[in-house]
RNA sequence: GCGGGUGUAGCUCAAUGGCAGAGCAACAGCCUUCCAAGCUGAUGACGAGGGUUCGAUUCCCUUCACCCGCUCCA
């Protein structure tokens, strides 16, 4: 309902309460076992949601397996789809590299209790600003990864900076704690030429001797705990005894199934490089924190597919790859090009696995004004190959026998998007808002991903009009999925449907009757045409693809 | 996992150490001739567990969930 005095425009933070709650209210998202109080990380799809999370994965099964895009040189692709179970033999997973990788260990800081990966701690501490303003601080005229330790000028800086000061001592580290316990053997040379390694290892080694722990906080230089494991993957169990013997793990990705089935493909599929399987299913990850609605959760679903090619020919296929699939989200999907961007990993970025990795990251609500992940395709050479072939002692080469019987491990270009994240970015993208209107809140979703496409409706229930609503809707609900309502009035129902994101509304009224015309309305301008019933089939199959 | 915040009906909000109320939504019916009209009716809540108390939604403890930040990640 508009109120007087309503912003037009909504806060991000707005919007995303607004989506969250409309997914609710419309049976697009519930929280999963609410009535137990729910569970932190898992969601489930009502039942809009889980019709429009049908049509995204459709449409990316339709356009991958059932009728693949042609590649550069204008022929079709072989894809192929494969759907594999989502516990495997846990070898899988040491050979992917998931048990070790997955099993990080992290520390947190007692003092500014920030939490760091153990094996990034060295690296990021070079990077800290404590550290690098210390440097500064010691030695401005020097190249930034040198210090210098002087007294002279240690005393001067924390003059400067309103510290105290004992000669030939003591240094002061950003906030609060001294460093001097630290590095006095090393002020002992003063105007010795120091790399920050050298600093650091010595640091460590005071330190380690202090407290028995490796490195201090990056963050603030306070102490880290002991490294503590985490491990992402679920465990389960293989039958029913409960002794630790039939220990397996969900599949944190669809991925390895891929690679798991692809010397069967490659036997029965008659396919031959370059070629794809494509797999959706269900993925899941111990998230140390699930956040912002369906983005991060611990059940998810993912759209893979694993494009084997010859390793010369992987980086045009990642450059074709990374192309069509950003194109695929802004033309198939319909989402906003302004929402939409491609981004290249960094290298200290990229995953294991993977030479080459790009993003194609969509500007959630709760993002901005940055962006989030959707999407990534990742170039991951013959990684997995080489792994499950070295682990299963299983010959998995490709003997190519169009170019003299070759034989190599295939590389490949893995597009791996979120289909819950597609959910999402649908919701998000088509959220729309104007107090101005009736119903203010509406779904500009793609007709063709619309989990309703029709709504049917007697302008009143009476003088026959239910009846010939009643013979619409069953004839139009064999072609489009409808809803017949009858209920409250006109307007509320145009507006039930708008929030359902449902692209038409036909409506038969006292015309109707008389001369065989409905109208139809049109969710985005709420505009109205008035159309022959006879006609409706074919008139409303052009506007809905 | 750590720190901060929040938990009363599907939603938005009341009140109270002694029978927990309203508006909207949803449901049934009446009415209604094109954009959340009206009438009637029935349904529906103190996140969970424990403690103090004659009695706890209210005070205390624990726990769970959600939001924000750190971290991780499709």
């Amino acid at each position: 309902m508009p109120e007087e005095n309503q912003p037009r425009t909504l806060s991000p933070s707005q919007k995303m309460a607004n989506i969250v709650a409309l997914a609710k209210r419309r049976g697009f998202v519930f929280p999963a076992s609410e009535i137990y109080g729910g569970l932190n990380g898992f969601y489930d799809f009502g039942p809009l949601g889980a019709q429009l999370k049908n049509n995204i994965r459709d449409a990316w099964w339709r356009d991958m397996v059932e009728c693949p895009p042609l590649g550069p040189d204008g022929k079709p692709l072989t894809i192929v789809g494969l759907d594999s179970a989502i516990i495997q033999n846990p070898e899988t997973w040491v050979a992917s590299g998931h048990a070790t990788g997955f099993a990080d260990p992290m520390q947190t800081c007692r003092q500014c209790k920030k939490l760091f990966r153990a094996d990034h701690v060295w690296e990021m501490l070079k990077e800290s600003d404590w550290v690098k303003s210390f440097a500064d601080a010691m030695s401005p005229a020097q190249p930034e990864d040198l210090i210098v330790f002087d007294s002279g000028k240690a005393m001067k800086w924390a003059k400067t900076k309103g510290r105290k000061c004992a000669p030939g001592l003591a240094l002061v580290r950003n906030p609060e704690v001294t460093l001097s316990w630290m590095v006095e053997d090393l002020i002992r040379e003063p105007g010795k030429v120091l790399g920050i390694d050298d600093v650091l290892r010595h640091v460590a080694t005071e330190q380690k001797a202090r407290t028995g722990l490796q490195t201090p906080c990056p963050n603030c230089g306070g102490d880290l705990t002991e490294p503590r494991q985490f491990n992402l993957m679920f465990e389960s169990r293989v039958g029913a005894v409960e002794d630790g013997s039939g220990r397996v793990w969900l599949r944190p990705e669809t991925a390895q199934g891929i690679f798991l089935n692809y010397k069967n493909i490659l036997d029965t599929g008659r396919v031959k490089i370059p070629f794809g399987v494509a797999q959706v299913g269900k993925a899941f990850r111990n998230e140390v924190t699930p956040r912002n609605f369906i983005f991060r959760t611990r059940e998810f679903e993912q759209m893979e597919m694993e494009f084997f090619c010859p390793p010369d020919d992987a980086p045009q296929w990642y450059e074709f790859w990374v192309t069509t699939r950003l194109k695929w989200w802004r033309e198939r999907l319909g989402l906003s090009p302004e929402r939409l961007q491609r981004r290249e990993h960094d290298k200290d970025e990229l995953s294991h696995y993977s030479t080459s990795c790009a993003d194609v990251e969509y500007k959630y609500p709760f993002t901005e004004p940055k962006f989030g992940e959707l999407e990534g395709i990742a170039h991951r050479g013959n990684f997995d190959l080489t792994q499950h072939q070295a682990r299963s002692r299983t010959n998995l080469e490709y003997v190519d026998q169009d170019g003299g019987n070759t034989r190599y491990l295939p590389h490949v270009i893995e597009p791996a998007s979120g289909l819950t994240r597609g959910a999402l970015a649908v919701l998000c993208d088509s959220y729309e808002y104007d107090p101005a209107r009736p119903s203010p809140e509406w779904l500009r979703i793609k007709p063709e991903l619309a989990p309703i496409k029709l709504g049917v409706f007697p302008l009143v229930n009476k003088d026959g009009m239910p009846e010939m609503a009643g013979k619409i809707y069953l004839e139009l609900r064999q072609k489009f999925i409808s809803a017949y309502d009858a209920k409250a009035s006109i307007g509320k129902r145009y507006a039930r449907m708008d929030e359902a994101g449902t692209p038409f509304c036909v409506t038969v009224d006292g015309d109707s009757l008389k001369d065989g015309t409905v109208t139809v309305r049109d969710r985005d301008t709420a505009r109205q045409e008035r159309v022959d019933a006879s006609r409706l089939k074919d008139y409303l199959g052009q506007k809905l693809g």
